[in-house]
DNA sequence: ACCTGAACACCGTTCAAGT
DNA sequence: ACCTGAACACCGTTCAAGT
């Protein structure tokens, strides 16, 4: 194929494709070379629009947080004067709901800095949902991290369950000496099943805390 | 070099190496190969302990969670019968500081699932501490859930903060446009030196709320 | 500016072979 | 059982060259 300039592609349109192939085959498959070749590109003409695939990850992340903050407002907007509890709690379940749609975005958000625009302004948006309660400035900093640590680490926790469940089935049942034992922690077995989403759970007992401790 | 027997490794020894390499090089340079050559062995010989580089991260993982149990508890044996509160949060505190060492764990405990051992036994002692308290074994279950993701989440949140120090003093000043427009987020920038720790505080709101649940 | 093709220094993993 | 050496199918990235 002749080389030169042939379509005009965006970094969005190379974030899509980036996107396509993480939920199809897992984030070990987002390859320069792949998402190139999804493309119809050769690998080096990649860095055209990236410096870097470590840039490319940071701009996935942040296309993945955008979402979060409208899609938190949509949720809200009809009663735009709703408590701060409701405020804060939409944004952390657009957060979660984000993350939970890819498989492999929270590895993708764990793998460097969080500190792109929209990573910044989710933040912002949070904090000033303290502030707007009342709450000092500097517990409403801290309370916005302590929600976005939850938020993450759920994920986190979402993440690793899929990935066990998944290795699990893949293993045949001889070789499958983990379970064997698994009599030896009875409180974790027993609450295998039981606990259903614990996610909205933990987010209010945080919450409740947090509010005591404003009041 | 001849083959055949050589020395006797063990696979605690390869793990040993591989937290070496992630010490001084970050979780990018721990690879089969670098191991093998850190002991002084042929890539392919190190097959023979693990049957993929993915058990050896999870051997890893396992390694990292076993120190978290002990941790905590020498850390409260002195008081033996501490309120549940002290012995959630000694747990909590070890599993932090655990993950705080290393600079690539999180990425370590987030590529993998958390079905080992120690990462079962940790689960179970943070389930019994809530149990021992008289809650509920389902609110149990979610109380420890919740505990962990926060944990996780703020180690998660440690490393991409400093993931982006380091590159902030890496970029020359004329590059950095990142935080030239960082007036666009008052609350976030007022915030950026102020918080301290803010990992044992978020704790404590959570415990709260938990608390209170209980009550 | 956008793209190709060749090249460099890496990966994880498998396989046949040696002791 | 433990190890080597060669090989396969990949990586991210750079560089010279084409349009």
């Amino acid at each position: 194929m002749k080389p030169g300039p042939r379509r005009s592609l965006s970094q969005a349109d190379i974030v899509d494709a980036a996107f396509e192939i993480l939920e199809q085959k897992g984030f070990a498959a987002v390859s320069v070379r792949g998402v190139a070749a999804s493309l119809g590109l050769t690998p080096t003409a990649l860095y055209t629009y990236f410096p870097s695939k470590n840039a490319l990850l940071r701009a996935m992340v942040e296309q993945l947080l955008s979402t979060v903050g409208s899609a938190a407002a949509s949720d809200t907007e009809v009663t735009a004067d709703e408590p701060w509890r409701d405020r804060v709690y939409a944004h952390a379940a657009a957060l979660r709901a984000r993350l939970a749609d890819h498989s492999g975005a929270i590895v993708l958000v764990t793998s460097g800095p969080l500190d792109g625009r929209h990573a910044l302004g989710l933040n912002e948006s949070l904090v000033a949902g303290f502030v707007a309660d009342g709450m000092p400035h500097a517990d409403a900093a801290r309370a916005a991290h302590a929600v976005r640590a939850y938020v993450l680490g759920a994920a986190a926790l979402d993440a690793a369950r899929r990935a066990g469940d998944d290795e699990e089935s893949a293993a045949s049942p001889d070789e499958n000496t983990l379970w064997s034992d698994a009599a030896a922690f009875p409180l974790t077995e027993a609450a295998a099943g039981v606990a259903g989403d614990g996610f909205a759970w933990g987010l209010d007992r945080l919450l409740d805390g947090l509010e005591r401790h404003a009041a």
